[in-house]
DNA sequence: TAACATTATGTAATAATATAACATTACTTA
DNA sequence: TAAGTAATGTTATATTATTACATAATGTTA
């Protein structure tokens, strides 16, 4: 089952907002800054970000309920990100060190369970 | 500076009802469970919360909204923990194998910047 | 191409999670 | 005991996310 190639109208939108301010954003800047384009409730961008997500284009960074342009896209790495925030200004990068990734996905815990994907 | 020996009577209660569901719990389900001991408002919850995920005593699941006990309690650990998620059934467990914690304690990214807390 | 399934969209309402603001009380310690 | 800090109580509100339902667009395949 390949990848799709191409997005949906709003989600090429959102994803091309995202990319654009090239840092963290939460869902309902994202909807005051696309509503020029035609996006008008919460449910449109939730459901853009969603299959973004999945599709690893984006990342959601859980402790912010931001999101973010995944760095590694079309990689091995992407569903094994991790991101490091500074704690005074909250600038946040994904670590490419791929050490960590590489930790995570061969990690295998005592019941048996393996490393899917983060969240 | 010393960490506090004796939590206050709403801190007790929630660490007392997470401790005793031993699993991931919400706010607000917290907050409905404890009514009966007095607390009535979210804020009360969010306040005691906030303070033993400060001390060290219980871990927000950011990816859940939840929190859980900590099982490693006052162990160097505490601060650089990680969890595996059943994604059928949801069952989290805190992963004790250390490697993942001297891992984050030890990373330094390009940038120069130190782990302090997992988020 | 017709029929069907799947995916995406639009819209309104509402649920779930979390914080702001303000007043008061308790605890610590100099 | 006075001053500073931490905790509490309460109301209102902000923020984040989903449910429910109707419709349209796209992809699949017989």
């Amino acid at each position: 089952m390949l990848k799709q190639e191409t997005l949906s109208k709003n989600q090429q939108i959102v994803l091309d907002y995202i990319e654009k301010v090239n840092e963290p954003i939460k869902a309902y800047s994202i909807l005051h800054n696309v509503q020029k384009k035609g996006i008008k409730a919460p449910l449109q961008v939730y459901r853009a970000l969603d299959k973004l997500v999945e599709i690893g284009k984006i990342h959601k960074i859980e402790s912010r309920n931001a999101f973010v342009a995944c760095k590694n896209s079309n990689c091995q790495i992407s569903k094994a990100t991790a991101f490091s925030i500074c704690e005074s200004c909250e600038e946040v990068s994904e670590i490419s060190d791929s050490k960590l990734s590489k930790y995570l996905k061969n990690f295998q815990d005592k019941a048996g369970m393996k490393f899917n994907k983060y969240n």
